[in-house]
RNA sequence: CGGGAUGUGGCGCAGUUUGGUAGCGCGCACGGCUGGGGGCCGUGAGGCCGCAAGUUCAAAUCUUGUCAUCCCGACCA
């Protein structure tokens, strides 16, 4: 894409009303705009982020045979009731309307029981199981505060699973290979290192679940490690936990963390109060077991901003960056052959951000810093009087001059 | 929902204490110079000072209300 082209604009300073890094950042350089507090839009650049996320997650679910599909925003007052959850008391983030009938209806905070209610219109038998649904929906959520930029928002994108399985023990297989393929999602957002698997509070249907918790600053929550990292434990669950895994609760090490996946398993009880039942081979109805596995999509952009940004600007690894390439022209001749080196590496399949624009070589290469490409590619004059091109690479500051050839072995 | 702070061209800010006809930087438009780290000069466009009521000859400035935004806390499948 011609940066000529690309409506956005990127800018020297943050709005006054964002203190979050990753809000702030993310505004400079053009990935989101902010509607209001806790609501941001996605420009352009902003949502070749998010698809990468998602494509990397999509990979993953479907590895593990989840099926994709999607759900509505608008769900039924009924559907929320059977277990008691419509009820504001229960749940304190709901958005509610009307329909012009004055039918109640809710905006999907959740959609663990409508999955449910929809399941049971397909799976009746033994036959049917085990399986696994998944979607990314934006998820609306009236939080009483929103904050931290697009890490905690009143509306965001989440990829959420449900299993389905005929047996506790099928379910425990499911879980632990869905650990597995969480690790592979964090291991390619780039988190991987710094993620763990942690126990934590299991809300209204389980006494324990599992969060995947990546150490970030900007964080809300307090993760408790041991000195090897083997086991990690949520501040809020600490002792519960601590005492049923019998370990000393002063052996293990705050650090402050942010959430970016969930996943807990319901057993039956769920299942149960909806009735959500199967036909066994013994010819008997038996309560479904399920089991549900969240990543927040766009939580997890926020956090590796937050993480990987120097101070000049985003630094997007590479399975998430917008594009691969930054390339500047400079001058007249390097505009010329720059224009080749762009079709080039195009047709080479490579993703590049060609800055086109008649703008100095300064403000070209503050853009490509900030937008946080992976690699800039610069054309100049001088470069062309050698048939060369120059490659530096965000994260490292490393330059190298080379052939085009060279460049784009070297980029594959 | 409790506590604190802030709302002034698209963005960042000054001006509010002591009321007197709104200013700077960035950005934008036009012209020129420049051309490897957000460069320079000139000209210009753009503002119901969050909104509403009140005090006053006069309100960005004082009073009251209200809305919005951020931070801390509580909350967070």
């Amino acid at each position: 894409m011609r940066r000529s082209e690309l409506y956005i604009k990127t800018s020297k300073s943050a709005p006054a009303d964002e203190t979050a890094k990753n809000a702030q950042l993310l505004i400079r350089a053009g990935f989101v705009y902010k509607v209001m507090a806790g609501v941001y839009a996605y420009t352009p650049l902003g949502i070749r982020v998010i698809e990468k996320i998602k494509q990397i997650v999509r990979e993953e679910m479907n590895a593990i045979h989840g099926q994709e599909l999607v759900m509505s925003s608008l769900q039924r007052k009924e559907t929320w009731e059977a277990t008691g959850r419509w009820d504001e008391k229960a749940v304190d983030i709901w958005f509610k309307s009307k329909l012009q009938d004055g039918t109640e209806v809710g905006f999907g905070w959740s959609h663990e029981e409508p999955i449910v209610e929809m399941m049971r219109q397909y799976i009746q038998s033994y036959k049917d199981l085990p399986s696994s649904v998944y979607q990314f929906q934006t998820k609306l959520r009236n939080e009483v505060r929103a904050r931290s930029g697009i890490m905690r928002g009143r509306e965001f994108v989440m990829k959420d699973m449900y299993s389905m399985h005929a047996s506790q023990e099928d379910m425990d297989q499911y879980y632990d290979q869905v650990i597995e393929a969480y690790k592979k999602v964090y291991d390619r957002l780039g988190l991987g290192d710094s993620t763990f698997v942690t126990f934590a509070s299991g809300g209204a249907f389980t006494k324990f679940s599992h969060e995947f918790q990546t150490i970030c600053e900007a964080g809300e929550d307090t993760l408790y490690m041991s000195p090897d990292h083997s086991v990690a434990v949520n501040g809020e669950v600490l002792d519960d936990a601590t005492s049923e895994l019998g370990i000393d609760k002063s052996t293990l090490q705050p650090v402050t963390t942010a959430e970016v996946g969930n996943i807990f398993k319901f057993g039956t009880e769920k299942s149960e109060k909806m009735d959500f039942y199967y036909t066994g081979e013994d010819g008997h109805r038996h309560p479904i077991y399920l089991a549900s596995y969240g990543i927040g999509i766009t939580r997890a952009m926020g956090v590796i901003v937050e993480k990987t940004a120097d101070d000049k600007g985003i630094v997007w690894p590479a399975t998430v960056a917008p594009f691969g390439v930054y390339l500047v022209s400079i001058g007249e001749s390097g505009s010329r052959v720059a224009d080749e080196i762009y079709q080039y590496l195009v047709d080479a399949g490579i993703e590049v951000l060609y800055d086109d624009r008649d703008e100095r070589p300064g403000a070209k290469f503050a853009d490509a810093e900030l937008m946080g490409i992976p690699h800039r590619v610069t054309v100049s004059d001088r470069l062309v009087e050698q048939n060369m091109v120059e490659l530096t690479v965000r994260a490292t500051s490393e330059t190298s001059v080379l052939t085009r050839e060279d460049l784009l072995a070297t980029l594959r």
